[in-house]
RNA sequence: GGGUCGCUAGCUCAGUGGUAGAGCAUUCGGCUUUUAACCGACUGGUCCUGGGUUCGAAUCCCAGGCGACCCA
C-alpha cells in the first residue's frame, strides 16, 4: 500500500526534477470527451482529421507498447482514447524535452490527470482517439484506482469514499446528475409559476412542524440550547402571514432517527405554501411537479422501479384513508365510535400494537401503515386523515373528526404530505397544547407550543394550501435507486474506527 | 432495539484446525494498432479488534467494532 504510494511520490519528484510541476495550475480544453465522440461519430476507421484539439481528463487505463501507447482518459462527460506515438510526440516536444515520451510511459499512472493537444483520428480498430503531439501531466495521483474490471463494489467503501465510487462508477455520477436536474427542474417550474424561495432558520429554539425527534445543539454566545429544524413549515407559514402568497424552500431537514434504506438523519424536503389554495389544489400541483420532473429527467412516465412498472400518468388514484383501510382489512373504522370496539376489530384484522392507543384515529392510521402503505405501488393520494395525527391541518369541511390532508404514496413509500393549512389560531393553540402535553408525557416526537407561530396566526393567515415532498425519495424513484444512500452523496456513517473510550 | 449475513493484498475474491493464495493493479524486462492488450519475472498481508480453546487458529468459542439486508 505505502509502497505503491512511495513509488508515485518518487515519480512526482522525478517530474519536478525534470522541470514539470506534477500539480499544474490550469489547462484549456477545446472539447469534452462527449463532444469529440459526437462531432467525429462518422469518422472512418484508420482516418485522421488535421485539426488541433485539446482535452483533459483522468487516465483510467494504460496500454503501453515500446514506442506507442494508448491511454483511456475520462472527463465528466465520458471517455476517449489517447493515441500516443513516440515519433509524433518527439517531433513536437523533443526540442524542449527529449524525454517526453519516456516520461509519459514511465511517470504516469492510472488515476493521474493529463492534458493533451493533438489531432483527431479513428484507429484501425475503430476507437476514436486524440493523437497527441503535446501533453502535460496536470495532477499526479498517489493512490491506486480500484480494479479496472470489477471496479469498486464494497458498499461500505462506496459510501465512505464516494469520490472513488464516482471515479469508477459512471451510473453513480448519472444519479447525482439526475438529482441536480430534478431539484433544478422543480425550482424552474415554481419560479415560472410565481413562487419564491425563502430560506428559513435551521437553528431554532423550538423545533416544530412535524412529528419527529430533533437534534439538540448549543449556542455559546446566547447560552441557549437550540434544535436543528425538523421541518420548514412553521416559518414558511409566517411568511404567508407576512403577505407572500407563493413561497417554498427546498432544503435540508434533520431528524434524530435511525438509518434505513428509506431514512437518513439529514435529508432534503421541499415545502410549498400557496395562499388561497386548498389540498385539492396541492394534489394537482403534486402531480404536475412529479410528472414534470420525470419528463425532464427520464423523458417518460412509464418507469421501472426495481422491477416494478410504475405509471406516473396523471390523474392519480385518490382514495380516503378510511376506504383504503376498509378495502384492505374489511374493517370500516368510520362506522365505529367505541375505542374498545375499534381495538377489537383491529386485532381481529391482524393489526398488532393497538392495545394502548388512545383514539380510533390512531388505530386507523396504524391499520393503514400495517396493511395498506406498502401495497400502494402506483401513485396514490390517500386523503382525509384523522385529526389526532394531523395537528397543523384544517378540519375537513364536511367530515367530522377528519382533516383536509393527503399523503402521496409511490412504490409503497410516503413521498409527499399536504394539508389545507389550519388557519384558526384558537384551534391551533388547542392542538399544539395537546402536543405539548403528549411531549410532557414522554412522546419524544411531539412538539412544544410555538408561541410566536400562534401570534402570527392571530394576525391572520389567509386560507393556504401546503405541500411537502421528500426529495430523496423522489430521486430514488426517478433514478431506480433501492436505497436512500444511493441518492445522498455523503450518507451518514459511523467513523470507521470507534473513538477511544471517552471519559464518562 | 432484535435477527441474518459479511469483513483476507490497493481492487475483486478463494481459502472450514497444519508453511496465507489467485486474477487485476504495482515493480522490472520485451513489444508501433491496443481497448480487461499480450508475453516473461517479481513484489505486496494488523486475515476488522481483543480475549479464549488447542501442540497449532484466517478457520472453532466469547466479547467488541464497522457495514449490508430484514424485522420492530
Amino acid at each position: 500500500m505505502s509502497e505503491l504510494r512511495d513509488t508515485r511520490l518518487e515519480k512526482a519528484e522525478q517530474l519536478r526534477q525534470a522541470g514539470h510541476n506534477p500539480y499544474a495550475y490550469s489547462w484549456k480544453s477545446t472539447h469534452s470527451a462527449a463532444e469529440l465522440q459526437k462531432k467525429y461519430a462518422d469518422l472512418e476507421n484508420g482516418t485522421e482529421v488535421e485539426v488541433e484539439v485539446a482535452i483533459a481528463g483522468r487516465i483510467m487505463n494504460r496500454r503501453v507498447f515500446g514506442k506507442l501507447a494508448f491511454f483511456t482518459i475520462q472527463d465528466e462527460t465520458g471517455t476517449i482514447q489517447l493515441f500516443l506515438d513516440r515519433k509524433k510526440i518527439k517531433a513536437a516536444m523533443g526540442e524542449e524535452n527529449p524525454e517526453a515520451f519516456g516520461q509519459l510511459k514511465n511517470l504516469t499512472d492510472a488515476g493521474d490527470f493529463i492534458g493533451v493537444r493533438g489531432s483527431v483520428r479513428r484507429t484501425d480498430k475503430g476507437e476514436l482517439s486524440v493523437s497527441a503531439d503535446h501533453y502535460e501531466i496536470l495532477t499526479k495521483s498517489l493512490l491506486p484506482l480500484p480494479d479496472k474490471w470489477h471496479g469498486l463494489t464494497d458498499v461500505e467503501k462506496r459510501y465512505r469514499q464516494r469520490y472513488v465510487d464516482l471515479i469508477v462508477n459512471p451510473d453513480v455520477r448519472e444519479t447525482f446528475r439526475r438529482r441536480a436536474k430534478i431539484t433544478a427542474g422543480i425550482r424552474q417550474y415554481l419560479d415560472a409559476e410565481g413562487f419564491i424561495e425563502i430560506e428559513t432558520p435551521v437553528l431554532q429554539t423550538s423545533a416544530g412542524g412535524a412529528a419527529a425527534k430533533p437534534f439538540v445543539t448549543y449556542h455559546n454566545a446566547t447560552e441557549m440550547e437550540m434544535y436543528l429544524r425538523i421541518a420548514t413549515e412553521l416559518h414558511l407559514k409566517r411568511l404567508i402571514v407576512g403577505g407572500f402568497e407563493k413561497v417554498f424552500e427546498l432544503g435540508r431537514i434533520f431528524r434524530n432517527e435511525g438509518v434505513s434504506t428509506r431514512h437518513n438523519p439529514e435529508f432534503t424536503s421541499i415545502e410549498i405554501y400557496q395562499a388561497y389554495a386548498d389540498y385539492d389544489d396541492m394534489m394537482a400541483l403534486t402531480e404536475t411537479l412529479v410528472v414534470d420532473a420525470a419528463e425532464k429527467v427520464i423523458g417518460t412516465l412509464e418507469i421501472d422501479y426495481q422491477g416494478e412498472q410504475i405509471n406516473l400518468q396523471a390523474p392519480w388514484k385518490r382514495i380516503t384513508m378510511h376506504d383504503a383501510v376498509k378495502e384492505a382489512t374489511g374493517v370500516d373504522f368510520a362506522a365505529l365510535d367505541d375505542l374498545d370496539a375499534a381495538k377489537a376489530a383491529a386485532k381481529e384484522a391482524g393489526i398488532h400494537g393497538c392495545g394502548d392507543m388512545a383514539s380510533i384515529g390512531k388505530i386507523l392510521n396504524e391499520a393503514f401503515e400495517q396493511k395498506v402503505e406498502e401495497t400502494l405501488m402506483q401513485p396514490t393520494f390517500i386523503t382525509d386523515y384523522p385529526v389526532e395525527i394531523s395537528p397543523l391541518a384544517k378540519p375537513h369541511r364536511s367530515k367530522p373528526g377528519l382533516v383536509e390532508r393527503f399523503e402521496l404514496f409511490i412504490v409503497g413509500r410516503e413521498t409527499a404530505n399536504s394539508f389545507s393549512e389550519l388557519t384558526d389560531p384558537v384551534d391551533q393553540r388547542q392542538r399544539l397544547e395537546a402536543q405539548a402535553a403528549a411531549k410532557a408525557a414522554g412522546d419524544e416526537e411531539a412538539n412544544d407550543v410555538d408561541e410566536d407561530f400562534l401570534t402570527a396566526l392571530e394576525y391572520g393567515m389567509p386560507p393556504t394550501g401546503g405541500l411537502g415532498i421528500g426529495i430523496d425519495r423522489l430521486v430514488m424513484l426517478l433514478t431506480n435507486s433501492p436505497s436512500i444512500r444511493d441518492v445522498i452523496a455523503f450518507p451518514l456513517m459511523r467513523p470507521e474506527k470507534a473513538a477511544e473510550a471517552e471519559a464518562e
